[in-house]
DNA sequence: CGACCATACCTCGGAGTCGAGATATAGCAA
DNA sequence: TTGCTATATCTCGACTCCGAGGTATGGTCG
């Protein structure tokens, strides 16, 4: 996902290393910021991977700067990506957001789109309990202890709400289609 | 935070890995389900750490089975993690609910266990933004296509929920006290 | 009887991730 | 001048994780 995210960035503009730190601290850093330790090498796996190249820029800022930027194999990769639904992990919050974030890169295939929200809805529809006692799964009104009843009240209401929202956007998407 | 959950469960009364292993899908399982190359290995550290010890039970099924139980240790090792809000990564989605999970492990420690809350409604009063133009955020209202939208939607009624849960569930804590 | 599945556990290689630290410059303040 | 902070990148070892595979046994179905 950090590739994805990366190139989902690049996307947009090129940026170098500490640009892109920022914006990835901002998308995951309610979650969890990533480290140098992660995005360094990760930038030179994609750049061995051919999907990004960097030019060196010397003199702009304190330390040499790398700027980094998609190459037409890197923004085939992430619209093939985005593209194929069924290869996406929407079965993860941060995940699933992190595709989200990106998804505005198909415009003009509205189609594309609406088949990765049809797989989140998919994936919402399907039944889902935290817990079992023995063999049966123990809902919010059972649970006895405050807390696991707060997780699936949460729970609850987050997928009503990304449920709401994905059925009017999947309406709108079919729409224009 | 595997290590958590497998002592959350095993807190509850001995298991054997297979079991262990049926718990942790339905808990991580609508997220994404751990695999044995990740339980197994989990189960050795904890056990070479005198967290949790086994007994073999030949017999009962198909193949042997190793009854996992907690030590003391083990189980003053979970309540320890638990009392200290600050080492619990509070930040992410997916951890935070294991947290969640396993806090009525703390019962008849009303204040300790509020005290996590607290911890987890002063990270959602942290104003976040997802993305950045330049230098400043983009507010839902902003945001010009629908999917960043519907991120900035959904992650402000998800958050509006669980705030209101963490606060009524704070007030009878802090009755209870 | 053989095929197949569920139970039950383990190992290995490869990959990703983290934390800590190293390096360097520019600018500002004491 | 010394020191601090921000910019900007990189490396290393340790650890975790995953996927793929391997090894058994017991039960069911045809």
């Amino acid at each position: 996902m950090l590739k994805l995210a990366i190139l989902g960035f690049l996307h947009d503009r090129p940026l170098h290393g500490y640009e892109l730190r920022r914006h990835l601290a901002a998308l995951t850093g309610h979650v969890r910021p990533i480290s140098d330790g992660t995005l360094y090498p990760a930038i030179k796996r994609l750049e061995s991977d051919g999907l990004l190249v960097r030019s060196t820029e010397p003199g702009a800022a304190a330390a040499p700067r790398h700027t980094l930027r998609l190459t037409d194999a890197g923004r085939a990769t992430l619209l093939d990506r985005l593209r194929t639904p069924d290869d996406l992990d929407v079965s993860d919050e941060n995940r699933w957001f992190t595709v989200l974030a990106f998804l505005r890169h198909l415009d003009g295939e509205p189609a594309a789109q609406a088949a990765v929200l049809r797989r989140r809805l998919a994936f919402l529809d399907e039944p889902a309990s935290f817990f079992y006692e023995g063999d049966r799964p123990v809902g919010a009104e059972e649970a006895t202890d405050p807390f696991r009843r707060g997780m699936l009240l949460i729970a609850r209401a987050t997928t009503a709400a990304e449920r709401d929202w994905l059925r009017t956007t999947l309406a709108e998407l079919d729409r224009s289609v």
